[in-house]
DNA sequence: TTTTAAGCTGCATACGCATGCAATTTTTTT
DNA sequence: AAAAAAATTGCATGCGTATGCAGCTTAAAA
């Protein structure tokens, strides 16, 4: 029964007005010492809050930021979720979450914009061209968490989007592979249709192909624990020419390969076969498995994420202004440090 | 800048009230078919989509949940997270999320509160007496989850709680072991000051002491993976007198203590040592580690956080009317469907 | 057909706060 | 000490929606 305590409240007890006690509580405005003294004593002895709700109505900035995730399962997405509700905090910002299972992408963004939120971030999401428009229009700043844009000429997303390099860090697994002595080598897809497989895949195929390799057998794992061991088991069931090493689109799915060939097939590695994977999680430090993996800059993807989805807020740029379109690749100026080798078989040599 | 479409904008267009325009918006409401069709021809052209902001003002309803946690490396809790919201989402709720690192519990607390959250779910977290009260105050239900509150006479907290029967679940392990013919038997804490451990470590002891035994050596890993790790070397570090089973207060450090034990210690786990854990996260079943532990019924727990959390929603409730204390645990009707052994070592007959 | 009830609709208002504007006070300058 | 500038304060209004109330229309009952 104390939260109906209101600024008028606070005003008639501290013996202000209620654009008095408004302003005290809003950094940067013109109020004596002396009446925000008042309002700060009045206020702390009814215990008044002020009403975000209220307030965004007015200000039209609710400094909420809409977060669309799915796979919470794979580690590298909680992860992500924990560094940026934490960078967004930082800047009074706060997190309405939005698990999506399915493709149920478009209800779910209806849902977010009438909560007016000042930005949305989605990750490993692909976003319709129609509702990446809807938020363009309503000068909702979008961004694409690991995962670009389609920017075929009619389908042109007015979306900015965050990834890493992710074709430099599969190059790098190439030519890591083959310094191992590694000839037949395979590569396990995550989703086809995501931008993150595509510049993995491509760097890797092209890597290799500098190399003068190609790849040995390919399987794809859709980016799920379950998709991958039915992968590895399509492309190490088999005994004759078997792969002695692969490429697994994301450490998630490595494990899961990892205890498919161990477990299922009876096979050692990194004795047998090579396991690499992608995204460095936790778990890839984990002593049963130890493997080796790509990291993402998840840092400096964050940072560029945080400050591309409150640029409406922004005093420096505003997307409303047009529909400003928004490409942003973290470099990777650093990947050698990025490359986590560990348990690889020894050159063959 | 089709983001400023009102219900007025809709309703000029429509040729009818704003007030119809927002009846036809709110399911229960007295609108003909025929207005309700207009309105809805008039809404779709225009784009308009209700600012849940200002209905919010109005009915005192944000319908967002403040959802409180840390530790989102321990894969218990974005599972949690992840069915939390679902669930919640099915209510037509959602989520206000907030991760808290250390113990500013209590800046978090106001910060959410400012966002007239109907109610506040904290997972694995203490709550203040103080600010238990000023949620009561305002009416807002707290649901503490995975954790009890404290309920010293002059310590009383006017929240809800929810978790599973903790002292079952260690008993169940007590007896576990016993009947695999341990009879060192180790216990590594999580954080001591938790009501998780202080039922599992209680619930353990009294079953082993039903059972002529007692706790063989014990240290605590803080619900931790370094805790646990530094635990795990404590206890088994000297090869003299060793535990030869070890009970561990979450997966999450269970995991820890095996990769300890195996690549640290050269121990094989299950010959050597017999590990449990408890929680039953995905990773428990991993191919490398088929830990034995004890399934929290997550579902259950968040059918129980659901409703609480919803209370001065539902028609039927509230507990705005007084200072009503649910403690709701959660009980395991079918304990032993939810225990997973798995690599144990074979009784020494 | 007349009476009564039920269903619709619009008007006006309020939710809690921020902010432009004008009036007032304080400070600074001359 | 007077004049000018700066700082502070209150008033009034509006953000976009929900809802009680009264008037109106249509259906049901008599």
């Amino acid at each position: 029964m104390a939260n109906n305590v209101t600024s008028l409240d606070v005003a008639r007890l501290a013996q202000v007005s209620q654009s008095a006690v408004s302003r005290s509580f809003t950094p940067g405005t013109s109020v004596s010492d002396a009446t925000r003294e008042k309002v700060m004593t009045a206020a702390k002895k009814l215990g008044y809050r002020p009403n975000a709700i209220a307030r965004s109505l007015i200000t039209k900035r609710s400094r909420m930021i809409g977060v669309v995730m799915s796979q919470l399962d794979n580690q590298f997405y909680p992860v992500v979720l924990e560094k940026l509700s934490q960078s967004l905090r930082e800047d009074g910002y706060h997190v309405l979450l939005f698990i999506n299972d399915s493709q149920e992408t478009d209800r779910v963004l209806n849902e977010i914009l009438q909560y007016q939120v000042d930005g949305i971030v989605m990750a490993s999401t692909v976003l319709s061209s129609a509702l990446a428009r809807d938020c363009a229009d309503a000068g909702i700043p979008v961004v694409l968490f690991n995962r670009m844009t389609r920017q075929t000429a009619n389908d042109l997303h007015p979306a900015s989007a965050v990834t890493s390099d992710n074709e430099s860090g599969a190059r790098m697994v190439a030519r890591h592979l083959v310094a191992r002595g590694h000839q037949r080598i395979a590569y396990i897809a995550g989703l086809e249709q995501s931008s993150t497989n595509a510049d993995r895949e491509r760097g890797f195929r092209e890597e290799l192909s500098a190399l003068g390799i190609r790849i040995h057998a390919r399987a794809v794992g859709n980016y799920s624990f379950e998709g991958a061991q039915s992968a590895a088991r399509e492309l190490f069931g088999n005994a004759q020419d078997r792969s002695d090493a692969v490429f697994v689109g994301s450490d998630h799915m490595a494990i899961a390969v990892m205890d498919v060939l161990r477990m299922e097939l009876k096979l050692k590695v990194p004795q047998d076969v090579s396991v690499v994977g992608f995204d460095n999680v936790p778990q890839a430090a984990w002593g049963a498995y130890q493997l080796t993996t790509v990291e993402q800059p998840v840092e400096r993807m964050i940072e560029a994420t945080r400050t591309t989805a409150m640029l409406t807020t922004s005093d420096k740029f505003n997307t409303r202004t047009g529909d400003v379109l928004l490409l942003e690749v973290v470099p990777s100026p650093n990947w050698p440090e990025l490359f986590h080798p560990q348990a690889e078989r020894w050159p063959s040599a």
